[in-house]
This record gives structure tokens, sequence and C-alpha cells, in this order.
DNA sequence: CGGCCTATTGATATCGCTCAACATACGTGG
DNA sequence: CCACGTATGTTGAGCGATATCAATAGGCCG
């Protein structure tokens, strides 16, 4: 029931710096402490009250939770230019890992930002942007998840992803997380997410270049 | 357009008068405009851009979308103290509507809290957190929505309604919604949405009092 | 009473979870 | 180089779960 995978992904090529400077606001750069995780590393978040923000820069992370039946959960996939570390005192116990090496990321100590926004009005439209942000991208996997049946989940989850990553040089979009991580995140099984993507490439919706590289086909002539 | 509601909400009536004081946050009473809406009706959002944000004081507001396929979903669903109007920049069409009779709201130009929040730093830290809320109820959504099963799905809706719903003066919780708007919230169907009430009625881990009354019955004596 | 909305229950076909087997890719060690 | 192990991805078979269609029951209001 566990699926803690080792996925072997194409790292991120060397424009992080690029990223960093399209990813995380300006207005905190001087609080801003830049670490970077490898694969399935947990980003601390032992801090407690006084704990941390962050901003993915590159790479990408996964918010996990193990319900009492053994069930993983992925509440939520960050991609660069995403915020977290918003709701974390609710009771939720919520395991925060890297999924990609060199996930790059932008801490911000709480308090130091409080501060900041006290000051700055500049910064606390900023960081209130940024929680809006994160409500929109909220809103939409429930529109992902929610969705009836598993064709539509992983349909949506895909078209979601498209939009949120840019695509690389090649064409195509490079999934981050594996089949599992999907099945997790979707709340359906993996042998369903798979079969779903094969048919989704059957019917001539996708085409996809290996297990993690995909493409729309939206003129769909051959279909 | 605005009206505030002296003529009809009896400001003698104690229960709005501490609904107001517990739900709104004091820091924006300035800048409220309370306005209440009857069943069905749609809260206007065509302000566009500099629109408005509302505070949910009694009552309760759903935020529904269509989706090509016919099929409605209640993206997010308002109770008191919650916030709305953060995101709806983005290209979903919501349509959002009043549940209740007598659902009343604070309304906050947008612009004028951004003014306040310049100015006072005490109200920007309030919005903060009025956002981050909002991030905690859409993540305990997402993990609601996201169970496997429908009974799961039901359950945790359930368990979900208790925690934020406070219990009335009888014993029990009144949902707010029907049947249909369950079922449109969880993406299941209807017909599923009564059977894993019922299931879970019969197997002794709620009762019902009327279609809309339940609690939870924690000992399980009789199970 | 009749009409409408909501809620429940039944029957049936489809969907999706589970178990199982197999394929692929990659790394390690011989 | 190959053999092997591990992790991932795909496909098949069978059964339970759920959507769908249909009918019935209850409540509210004119």
């Amino acid at each position: 029931m566990f699926h803690t995978p080792q996925d072997h992904v194409p790292s991120t090529s060397p424009k992080w710096r690029e990223a960093r400077h399209t990813a995380a606001p300006a207005a905190f750069q001087s609080a801003a402490l830049v670490r970077h995780w490898h694969r399935e590393q947990e980003i601390c978040e032992e801090e407690g009250i006084n704990g941390y923000w962050y901003c993915v820069i590159s790479g990408a992370v996964r918010k996990c939770i193990v319900q009492t039946n053994g069930r993983r959960r992925i509440v939520d996939l960050l991609l660069p230019g995403d915020f977290f570390g918003f709701a974390e005192r609710d009771e939720h116990a919520f395991t925060v890992q890297a999924v990609t090496d060199d996930t790059i990321l932008a801490c911000y100590s709480r308090s130091r930002i409080e501060q900041l926004c006290d000051k700055d009005p500049s910064a606390a439209r900023e960081m209130r942007q940024r929680a809006f942000a994160t409500i929109s991208r909220l809103q939409e996997q429930l529109l992902v998840v929610g969705s009836m049946t598993a064709i539509e989940k992983v349909r949506a989850f895909l078209v979601h992803m498209a939009r949120r990553i840019p695509e690389g040089s090649e064409d195509g979009i490079v999934l981050p997380i594996s089949r599992y991580d999907i099945a997790d995140h979707l709340g359906i099984s993996v042998e369903t997410v798979s079969r779903a993507i094969t048919e989704l490439q059957e019917s001539g919706s996708i085409s996809l270049q290996g297990p993690r590289r995909f493409r729309f086909v939206w003129p769909a002539a051959n279909a």
C-alpha cells in the first residue's frame, strides 16, 4: 500500500538560476535562504509555530499524509513558483518531500517575513498574491480530484500539469511524478492510472514518448 | 445596488449580532458592507478585477461550476467565518449562490481592503490569516474528496461538517445542503450518497433525525 | 387535494479495485 | 560483457463497488 518509489527522473537542466529569478518573489530576496534537496529527502518542518515558508525554485515537492487505513495520499504537488508552509498549523501531520533530485527551495523564516510585511506594504501585497495563487491552485486540484470517472481524473490531471509545467526544449511535457504518485494524488489505483493513460493514448488524445513524456494531440487527425 | 439590511435583519436579534462579531474580522469592520441573500440567489461577482471579497456571517454559500459534460461541481462550500472571492481572477467561471435563506455576508471592496492593508499592518496580518484559513479548508476538502470509496467520502464529509458547524441548541448537526449538493460536492451520484448515509446509520456510526440532522455515535455500543 | 422537490430503495450494466503475471529500465557485482 | 535485483510500468481476470435508470415515499406549499 505504500508507494515510496525511488524513481529516476531526468534531473532538471542547469536553468535553475533563471528559474530562481522568475519563481521566487524579489520582494523577499533579502529574507530568502536558498537550499537544495535530493530525491525523497524530507523538507524539515520541525520548527513549529515559528516555522518556515517555502517557495519552490526548481524541482518538485509533494505533501503527503498517511491515513489510518495505510493508504498514502498526496495532498499537494508543488512546482516552481508555488509557495507552501502556510497551513502547517492544523492537526494534519503532513510529510513534505522533494520529488526530484536538485530540488531547490527558497526558505523564509516566518517571523522575518511577517516583520517584512509589517514594514513594507508591497511585500505584504506580494504575500497575499502568493496565498491567493495557492488558493487558485487548490481549487483547480479539487476540480481534478473530484472528477467522476478515472479517465476524467487522469485527463484533468494531465491538462493541469500541461498548464503548470513549462514545455522543455524538446516538445512534450515531462511528468515529475510516477504512476504511483499520480494514483495517490487522484485517489485511484496505480493500474487504473496506467490503463487510463493507455486509453487516452489509443484514443488519440495524447501521445507518449516514454512513460514520463507526453503531449496533447489537439487536431486529433488520425483518431 | 448595495443595501444595508436595516429593514429586514433585526439588529436587535441576538443571534445575528453575535454571529457578526464572531465571524467577520473586526479589523475590516469599517470597510464592511453587510447584505443578506435569499435561497438560491446569486452573489454578484460582476465587478471584475476591482471586485469584492466576502465573509460569510450566517447561512451558507456554494461555489459551483458547470462542466462541459453538463455535470455540476460544487468546488467550495462556505460557512460562517469563511472568506471567498480571492481567486476569481482565473479562467473558471464560478457561480456563487446562497444556499439558505437569510444568508448574510460582509462585503469588502477589494481596493478598499487593499488600501486598508497598506496602511495598517495588523489588517494585513488579519487578511493573511484569513487566506491561510482558506488554504487549510481547501486542503481538508481535498482529503475528503480524494477518499477512495463512497462511504469514506461521505463519512469524511460528515466529520468535516461536524467540525465546521457549531452544534445548535438541540443536539445533532444540521446539514446545510441537500443530497444533490453533497453528491456534486464529492463527485459521486446522489443515490450513492443516500445509500452511504443509510449504511452509516445502519452500521451505528451515525444517528439521523430527519434527513438533514445527524449525530456521530462514538461509543457505538449496540453496533 | 395536486404539484414539486427531496430522499430513499431496487435492478442492472459498467467501472474500477484487487490479485497476478509480465515487461522494461537501471544499477550492481561478478 | 552478462546475471541478477529492484523499482517502475503495463496488461489480464474476476469480483465488488458504483453509476444509471426506474420506481416509490415523504415533505412542503399553494
